[in-house]
DNA sequence: GATGTTTTGACCTTTACTGACCTTTAATAT
DNA sequence: ATATTAAAGGTCAGTAAAGGTCAAAACATC
């Protein structure tokens, strides 16, 4: 039943779940091999059913030995911070926006004081530079994949 | 586990910790043989994984009695890391070097666990985006301020 | 049949590994 | 002393082994 995907992304869910560690890595080739697809159906299937939205975290190295590795990302339930990260950083934010939402997860307790002081030195303009409105895409995506960075569960 | 030369770096860095000289000497074609690869292998390993970024030296001699040593650059306390961090970061810094740098801060504890995933999704080729090279002119810069910043008096 | 989703394949980039050839140093022979 | 040989390490170009990208084709849905 279902699609192609939907079996892959069947079998990373349930690999995921079994693993430990809370991740998972596998060789691009031999996913696709298992599932006799072409090797770039696996991107397909990371980029539609295992974004950052949905909880995931994707890493990968090309290569000799290279791999993919499949993070679960560490939201608990309750205040769910990956909502408050996806509605506050959009494709752009602002210089003030951004510390906003620094200076609120400081608050919360999810950045310490060292965090939130390095990441305000981030998205400072003059550490970025570029002019609008290139900087507030910058920005967006530095701020969204440091934080997505910090929600991962095997940290 | 993962390549040949993961496996090589992994013996060198444990003959490095064992050895209380801090520094490791070694014939290459003995490293070479006990691992059954091509000489040239050790270097592949020396280039890539023992740089100056990550905090080795690598020094060698040849003919009769050559060598390679591999010397650990600690950071004794006292030193300044305002003074590492500009002597490593230039003008420009690739990603490769700038993970070189950010491991041997952890390795010597001026970063968190945490701090050092957040500052690597920083300097991510993805997060930065650009082309080459303003990518590694600006990795220089937000690298530079991101770690300045942690030298606040006040942290 | 227009639209959205899935599947495929051709081409690209990155990282690891190998081997042929080169240079330097020490030991030995003349 | 000098020349020769042996014993190291260095370099670089080429090949192999991965994963990434993107657009076109196929399929599904309404």
């Amino acid at each position: 039943m279902g699609t192609l995907a939907d079996e892959i992304e069947k079998y990373i869910k349930k690999m995921l779940d079994v693993s430990l560690k809370g991740f998972l890595e596998v060789k691009r080739n031999d996913l696709a091999a298992m599932f006799l697809c072409v090797p770039s159906q696996i991107n397909y299937v990371l980029e539609t059913r295992f974004t950052n939205e949905q909880g995931y975290h994707v890493e990968s190295r090309r290569g000799g030995g290279g791999y993919l590795r499949i993070i679960k990302l560490g939201v608990k339930p309750g205040d769910d911070l990956l909502t408050l990260v996806n509605s506050t950083i959009g494709k752009m934010i602002s210089q003030q926006s951004g510390e906003g939402l620094i200076n609120r997860l400081e608050e919360e307790k999810f950045l310490t004081k060292r965090e939130s002081v390095l990441i305000r030195a981030i998205i400072d303009k003059n550490s970025l530079g570029l002019n609008q409105p290139e900087q507030d895409l910058l920005r967006a995506r530095i701020l969204r994949s440091v934080l997505i960075s910090l929600l991962r569960e095997d940290l």
